[in-house]
DNA sequence: TTGATTTGGAAACGATCATTTCCTAATTAG
DNA sequence: CTAATTAGGAAATGATCGTTTCCAAATCAA
């Protein structure tokens, strides 16, 4: 299992905590990306998660302290996934190109249909809570920096051409990611999404 | 304003409604796309519209009725803005960069914070209401299908070449359009957007 | 005018929400 | 062993939720 959880205290004093916190936030972050941060309630985080509420307050504030554990936790599982593909090709090209289709294999079937929880988040919490909405324009603003970075990857290695404006292009395949994160909720099929990736190739010539 | 909602019923019997229908679906339609429908409650609703909950329950059925109506105005408002701007221009190909600015022009400043319904509704219903996933389904599908009938139509009239996979760029532009409705909720400014507009048409050769 | 019908609106309802409290269990420090 | 500390867990809390009820007001049909 991937285990990065800032919050994995030393402090040994005290009856030892009896679960695991990224197990339990791995079920947490389900629950919050099909359904979102509002429709969530304690009793579905507990159910989830196999704990009671008690328990819950304990290792966490609150049902927002939840939240913000378990989309940090996202981002690092999901980061950690996504740099594995891109370490498996070698140009700047086909990095792109594994990183969008990172995005559409997410985006069909039973993990479209959960969705992602950096998107339905962007939905629900970016008006109504700053904490949340700085977390979420943090991931973006990282998410599409790293598009950038491949395209002048490949423009330096020339598997991307000079000319395509990297910035825009950067923010259009970015946008394309959080689009197919969306239209996989609806219920799209593997080959559907494949096509949008070869079609947005195109973009990257 | 533009007026079509179904429910204008002509039974003249009992006290007339003090109200317009349409006018309250706006303001309801504005809360559900900000708040999302899970997080949207009665009090938000009937303060937005200026009406008791008793006025909102004789109009619509349920919380439910109101958000559905509401879509359905949604889609009814945003189609004749949409189709307005198409009949603007000539070409298919110019039309397919119409319909992008039209999502782009949504998606920065305050309109791009208070969101899309579709997509948000895409979020929070897809999964728990079935009645409703079936019409963000078919919102999305018509959606598609509209681009789809713009590439064809640049096709037919020599704006747009015939190497363009027509359905999966279509497909492509539809959730590039989802996306900046999602990445306008961290706020966006105009420029942003419409440089995507720019880098998009890339894949309309 | 009278009766039927529909809306307006305040108040009430049970359910569920996030959270707290309180007690017991388990562990470490000394 | 004892005291301090922390987790587990059931029960209670006050608030808010969506919805219903009840009655007055306003209109039309006759």
């Amino acid at each position: 299992m991937i285990t990065a959880t800032l919050d994995n205290k030393t402090s040994t004093r005290g009856r030892p905590r009896a679960f695991n916190l990224d197990a339990a936030l791995d079920k947490a972050l389900e629950v919050f990306s099909e359904r979102g941060y509002q429709a969530t309630s304690i009793s579905d985080l507990t159910e989830a998660m196999g704990l009671t509420s008690g328990s819950v307050y304990k290792a966490f504030k609150d049902k927002r302290g939840v939240f913000l554990s378990a989309f940090e936790r996202y981002r690092v599982v999901r980061r950690a996934v996504l740099e594995t593909r891109l370490d498996s090709v070698g140009s700047g090209r086909e990095k792109v190109r594994q990183l969008l289709s990172f995005y559409a294999d997410s985006s069909h079937g039973l993990s479209g249909k959960r969705g992602c929880l950096v998107v339905s988040s962007a939905n629900d919490l970016a008006l109504f809570d700053e904490e949340a909405a700085n977390q979420i324009k943090a991931a973006s603003a990282i998410n599409e920096a790293r598009i950038l970075d491949l395209l002048r990857l490949g423009q330096a290695d020339g598997s991307v051409s000079p000319s395509v404006e990297a910035e825009s292009c950067a923010r259009t395949l970015f946008c394309l990611t959080q689009g197919m994160r969306i239209a996989g909720k609806t219920g799209r099929g593997q080959q559907e999404m494949a096509a949008v990736v070869d079609s947005a190739m195109q973009l990257v010539t």
